[in-house]
DNA sequence: GTGAAAGCGCTAACAT
DNA sequence: ATGTTAGCGCTTTCAC
């Protein structure tokens, strides 16, 4: 079937295509639509003016015209494609969205940079998507609000978003670093340190103050558990560490407070030759971890589920549901390997 | 400026900001396009009204009446979001599309499957993408040719394509695959077992016929060199790896054909204890790679500069480019870190 | 400098 | 069961 057809290289529209059948414009309509009350002959005819032009659809020109006017397609923001949590989340949403539903992702990324997230939420708006997932980056979402009026839903991960009301998915940060803290409490670590990415990042601050919670919790003073913030790649974290652990009293476990974070830390406990003892417990799982000596505890995240749950909540807005917006806690695993039950040391019982 | 404007709920139309601002749409629209010949008194009319209504231009509008018809949005289909470098070529090519471009990224996973390849494309077709950046699965992509002629350019990522002539940007997975087997010949190994992913797949092919090249330069007879194919998941490498080593014969050396491949073989010789004993050289990096022991030694693809390079060709088509579509190869590295170092054991000399 | 009319490709609402 | 008319939100063309 479907000669090739050369000549002309413009591409065929519906009415080519009515042309060549013989019929009106929207008889095509009903045809590409699969609308019924169209005789079988008449269905023949289009389909084979439609394949013999190779025409196809334009979904801009039915999503403006169209009641509803939905286009298929949700826009993403994430914080940072170097986080692989975040990179996690992306596939997720894809994932969830794209099965079964036909819906396409915009996805982009800010790279943790304020001033980019509402040039590309702007970008995103005015290709009209059906709704928005987004990491807050900036200090305020309100920008939002008259979108939010005119009827995009909204659904925020990984932050909560500030200005608006809206649903929000995110991992408990607080009770994991509190949880992975505890952890090394129980071993008898008295002086632990924690280090941190940016203090501007909601998450990070939420982890240091679920750190500094798990400690009053027992007792032990903050002053002697050093806190570091704003390591922001691999190498800042490898030369903190480094330097707290060459410092007087060095630390004898270790927090990591995010994925990079950790791997910077896991670079220097083995150049200085101290991985056998200096306990750690990263906060975010990493690829490899278990294979690694001593395999590295870890905090895991489940973005698998936070992408999940972001996809079902913008989706119940998009259908209807006009309930008080949300949050959505993420419980985090601490997954036990070997690193984050390391002893302290001898004699070096109680900093 | 701008107080909050309550009432309609419906998003605002130019026409609505002509209305207020008592000029006709035409100049409205001028003054969204930052067109000259507009009085200073009318811009600054026109923008307050702008302001007030919280106005966002419809790009899909736009885009259909505009000459040229460009939507700024290019269409990317990688092949699996469980494989690390399609997921870095991804990042990679969103990052050289959003940065200065002001293009975005419509992506989407067919995970291998053949026939979700074509539904897919055709979804961004329906969406009147720009430009395809796309992952050969399927045995042809001829169904594109028409797509070509109506001037949407394509090109190929990470597989040849098959009938259609477009630019195509891949690594050199016959090269680097012959590389990691020589590196392992030149330590003396003889029996060199090969483990790749699906067969069906091109790349996966490729770095089969590279491992048999290298062993061919050499004059190894390839019987005493077992491939297993169609490895398609950790799982089922650290099968084939057990089941290998187990055997008579075993072979002294292993290349791991893809990414979850090499993590398959590296947990099957650690729970038999072989790792140290056993010479492994894995296609793909590995995140932690070097931390392990011993460190894993790979031929590292570069899934940046395939991601950037098919997105310059891409743009460059979009700009007018009618030269001669042509295939870059992007070249690998081999990076030794200790396991690819590893000795013939004592008396396992020439199997 | 500004505006009115036509139309991008399609669907809604109403014919018949 | 099929066609006609209007119009989605915008840009083009051409007039003033």
């Amino acid at each position: 079937m479907s000669a090739p057809v050369l000549g002309p290289t413009r591409r065929p529209t519906m009415k080519d295509v009515a042309a060549l059948s013989g019929v009106s414009l929207k008889t095509v309509s009903r045809v590409v639509n699969a609308e019924p009350l169209v005789s079988a002959d008449v269905v023949a005819r289009v389909t084979a003016a439609i394949d013999q032009l190779r025409y196809r659809p334009d979904d801009r020109a039915g999503s403006l015209r169209r009641t509803g006017q939905r286009v298929n397609t949700i826009g993403l923001l994430v914080s940072s494609t170097s986080n692989p949590f975040a990179v996690a989340v992306h596939r997720a949403v894809e994932v969830a969205v794209t099965r079964e539903r036909d819906v396409a992702v915009i996805a982009s990324s800010a790279d943790e940079l304020a001033e980019f997230e509402q040039r590309t939420v702007e970008m995103l708006l005015r290709r009209r998507v059906d709704g928005l997932i987004l990491t807050p980056m900036s200090p305020s979402q309100a920008y939002l609000r008259d979108e939010l009026r005119f009827g995009t839903p909204v659904v925020a991960i990984d932050r909560t978003p500030v200005g608006i009301d809206v649903d929000c998915v995110l991992s408990d940060h607080i009770a994991g670093a509190a949880a992975a803290t505890e952890h090394l409490l129980a071993r008898g670590h008295r002086r632990i340190a924690f280090l941190g990415d940016l203090a501007t990042i909601q998450s990070a601050a939420s982890r240091r103050r679920g750190f500094l919670d798990a400690l009053g919790a027992r007792g032990v003073p903050s002053g002697s558990c050093p806190v570091v913030m704003d390591l922001h790649s691999e190498e800042a974290a490898a030369r903190a560490t480094v330097e707290l652990l060459r410092g007087e009293d060095p630390p004898t476990a270790i927090v990591g407070g995010q994925n990079l974070v950790t791997v910077g830390v896991v670079r220097a406990l083995r150049e200085l030759g101290l991985q056998r003892s200096t306990a750690l417990v990263g906060f975010d799982d990493l690829p490899l971890a278990e294979f690694l000596d001593p395999a590295i505890t870890v905090v895991a995240q489940d973005p698998e589920a936070v992408g999940r749950i972001a996809v079902e909540r913008l989706f119940a807005r998009l259908e209807g549901d006009a309930s008080e917006p949300g949050t959505v806690l993420v419980p985090t695993t601490l997954i036990p390997r070997g690193s984050g039950e390391l002893p302290v040391p001898e004699g070096r019982g109680r900093g």
